[in-house]
DNA sequence: CTATATCCGGGTACTTCTACCTATATTTTT
DNA sequence: AAAAATATAGGTAGAAGTACCCGGATATAG
């Protein structure tokens, strides 16, 4: 035990009462570390970073009223002293992106093996990164799968708003009658707002309108 | 602590070593428990449980090999006398109603808070239930959207070899034209196949059965 | 004020799907 | 062997969507 050393404080955030045990009983094991504060929501955490400065935040992104993201933000945001490691479960890329963007320290997954969290602590510590090894494989793939969702979003923008309307009806498999009566226009015009919805986004065939309505239902 | 009666003994499987030290602390702490074995995967979780019977098992469902389910389908098979409690991050209703068919005797989710964990195992000790309160109110929403997909699959059986085969090319958006070139025989043939679907389905207008591909796209 | 964008409406032709129908060959079941 | 189901193919009609074209009204920006 390192008594004669000033400790490292860390504060944990997670919402789960159980896992912040096993992650308390972790980090103070090797007596190096002390956890100062447990917190189960994000709008506490933040608090209780400005209040008590620790050293290191071990933060879960999946947590009530601010996530971990969110956390991340507000830091870099106040400039707070102190450096954050994701732990979660998600092997998201998005996540992960997002984390990187506001200035994370350290990102681990929940299945990491105790040492790695160790590591990973000191790691951050001492001002480096830490990076799970599970997650530098998705930093490979993810190109594809993200360009195609984010790129979706100016597409979407360059439409206009009576346009992204006929859009909703659409994703609802409303025929263009029906959704002509429903917006009190005639149904030549509802077909002229898709064959141009369609020339913007650069959709040709049979039902390709309405899968891309479908596609991207929860975003119109 | 309770010396002088035997303790119960308890397994713990769950893939994330931070959680199971979490878990082993909590229920070790009033003394009147054991945690007599770890185990991090389905497999190496239904051996230890033919070897050493534990009184209870507390499961993750998220397991590399065998999942939490499995095991309860295995110790139910083999009528192994240890009681089951899932402990999971889902609050999916599909998990639950099938550990419920499986035997399950407690159901909690990982944000319970100790005393829940506590009282769970008791209660399954001596034989009773416990679900966790949060799933509860699942119990009641579940209904529906478990009927439409469990009454989706005598629907898919009643159709021949050939039409599920058109499905299938009719969830990737193909037209009649080009499914019949891909399976060589008519066009025409392709559009009574799939009056045939719909009226074996009882599906009525214009992209009815397109939707219906896609929505089960997953089961055909 | 002119120019541009947006919304509205229509014309024509074509493709695709749906809704009915009939019919034959093959396979499966009884 | 007879009956039923399945796969095959076609006829006719209509509904819905796509792909082009056109012009006018209105608003908004330069």
């Amino acid at each position: 035990m390192n008594t004669s050393v000033k400790k490292i404080n860390v504060l944990i955030a997670d919402d789960h009462p159980i896992f912040r045990q096993g992650l308390r009983k972790v980090i103070e094991e090797d007596g190096k570390y002390s956890v100062i504060s447990e917190t189960s929501n994000g709008a506490e955490t933040i608090e209780k970073i400005r209040e008590l400065k620790p050293d290191v935040a071990v933060l879960d992104i999946d947590m009530p009223k601010l996530n971990g993201i969110e956390i991340l933000k507000a830091v870099q945001r106040e400039k707070l002293p102190v450096k954050c490691v994701i732990l979660t479960m998600y092997k998201d890329e998005e996540y992960f992106n997002q984390a990187m963007d506001y200035g994370v320290f350290g990102y681990l997954l929940k299945d990491s093996v105790v040492i790695e969290l160790i590591e990973c602590i000191e790691a951050v510590q001492s001002g480096k990164h830490y990076i799970s090894p599970k997650i530098s494989d998705y930093l490979l793939q993810r190109s594809e799968k993200q360009k195609a969702l984010t790129n979706a979003i100016p597409q979407l923008q360059q439409l206009t708003k009576t346009e992204r309307e006929v859009l909703r009806h659409l994703s609802e498999n409303k025929t263009s009658r029906k959704i002509a009566e429903e917006m009190f226009i005639s149904e030549r015009t509802v077909e002229n707002h898709r064959a141009n919805i369609c020339s913007k986004l650069g959709l040709k065939g049979y039902n390709a309108l309405l899968l891309f309505a479908l596609k991207y239902k929860s975003i119109l």
